[in-house]
DNA sequence: TTCATTTTTTATCATTTGTAAAATTTTCTC
DNA sequence: GAGAAAATTTTACAAATGATAAAAAATGAA
C-alpha cells in the first residue's frame, strides 16, 4: 500500500491548486532502511513526514525499559509534536520498522507558508485539529476500555497491524505485560 | 480568580488589534449555575466557551458509571472537540462544579472569521496545536506513570483542584476506584 | 446547632495483573 | 536446511487493585 503526497495533503484539508503547488514545492521525498531512527526525544526537530510507505513507532524510554505508544502507516504524519508546536524536546523516539519511503516537510518552511497564505493556514489548523481528534480517540480508548477490548478494537481497526508489528511493542501500546498480552489472545481463540 | 477574555485570547496566540476586535464581537459573556450541563454527550455542540471563573468537569456514561476525564478551571476551553472539529456528537457531558462565569463563542462566527483573516486562521491554528499537546500529555501521563505518580502530579500541578473537587470525581479522573485513592492517600501521609 | 445526607476511609476477601523462569515457536543467518 | 537468536507462550507464585460492606468524617439544610 501507497499513499501519494496529493491524497495525504486533500484528506487533511483540500487547498487551492496555487496554494497546494506551493506546499508541495517544499516537500521531499526520501527512503530510509528498517531500524532507523526517524526523530528523537533528545532534540527539538525541525522536520514533519508523512508515511508514503512503511510502518513505525514512537516510544519513551524509561529508566529500566521503554514504552510504545503509537503506531504510524500509510497516510500518517510522523511527528514530533512538542517540537512542532513548541519547539521543544517532545517525549518520543520514533523507529522505523519496515524500509519507509516518507515525505518530508521542513517546520520552518511550513511556519512562513502559514503567515503568507490564509489557506495553507487553514490548511494547518485542520492538520492540527485531526491530530487532535485522533490523539483525543487514543486517550479515550485508554481511560474507558480494559487491555482486551482496546486490543480486540485493535484488532478490528487495523488488522494488518499485527502482521507488522511485534507483540512486545503492541503489548506495551495496550499498557499491558506480553505475558498479560499471551493470556489475552489466549482467551479469546 | 478571574481570567479576562483578552488574558485568554492573548494567550493561544497575540493578534493585531483590529483581528482581536473582530473577534471579540463574537464572544458572549454569561454566568451558569453549579449542576449546570453545559454541554453533552447526545448532541452536535454549536458554541465553544472559555472559563472566566469557576470549574467544570467532562465525564462520559457508561452502562454502569461515569467516568470523569477532565477537569477545565479558570482560562480553559471547554469545548466538545468532536463537534467543533468534525461536526459529530462528542464523547462528553460537561457539568458545572460551581457556579461559573464563562465565555461563549459560537463555532459558526469563529468558522466564517477563520476564511476570512488569516491572523485568526492562525490563531485557530495555535489553539488547536495547543489542545493538542495537552491532550498529549494526559496520555503520556496516563501511559507511562502510575495512579500514585499522578496524584502527586495532581497534587502538584494543580493544588487547588483537590479542594475544589470532590474524590470521587479525582479517582475516576485517575482511572481508580475511590477506594484505591483513599489507600494512596493513607500512604502518602 | 442538630440531624440527615453525602463523602471519605478502613477492613476483608476475591480477582486481576505482574514477575521470573522455563518451554515452545518463529525468524534469521550462514 | 541446520543452528542460533529472537519472540512468544506457559507456568507458578507474588503483589496490586477491585468489590463490598461498614464505620467515620464532613457537609448542608432547617
Amino acid at each position: 500500500m501507497v499513499m501519494t503526497i496529493d491524497q495525504i495533503l486533500d484528506n487533511i484539508y483540500p487547498l487551492p491548486e496555487v496554494s497546494k503547488q506551493a506546499l508541495k514545492k517544499d516537500i521531499l521525498e526520501a527512503s530510509f532502511p528498517k531500524g532507523d531512527i526517524l526523530l528523537r526525544a533528545d532534540r527539538v526537530e525541525k522536520s514533519i513526514y508523512f508515511v508514503k510507505q512503511g510502518i513505525v513507532r514512537a516510544y519513551s524510554k524509561t529508566p529500566d525499559n521503554e514504552i510504545t505508544f503509537w503506531f504510524g502507516r500509510e497516510g500518517d504524519a510522523v511527528i514530533s509534536m512538542k517540537s512542532y508546536v513548541a519547539n521543544q524536546k517532545g517525549y518520543e523516539d520514533i523507529e522505523l520498522l519496515e524500509n519507509s519511503e516518507l515525505y518530508e516537510l521542513k517546520t520552518e518552511d511550513l511556519q512562513k507558508l502559514f503567515d503568507e497564505d490564509i489557506h495553507i493556514a487553514n490548511w494547518g489548523r485542520k492538520f492540527a485539529e485531526q491530530e487532535l481528534l485522533k490523539t483525543e480517540e487514543r486517550l479515550i480508548s485508554r481511560q474507558f476500555r480494559t487491555a482486551t477490548e482496546r486490543y480486540k478494537e485493535l484488532l478490528k481497526n487495523n488488522p494488518g497491524l499485527i502482521q507488522r508489528v511485534q507483540l512486545g511493542y503492541i503489548a506495551s501500546y495496550l499498557g499491558i505485560t506480553q505475558v498479560s498480552l499471551s493470556r489475552i489472545r489466549a482467551e479469546i481463540k
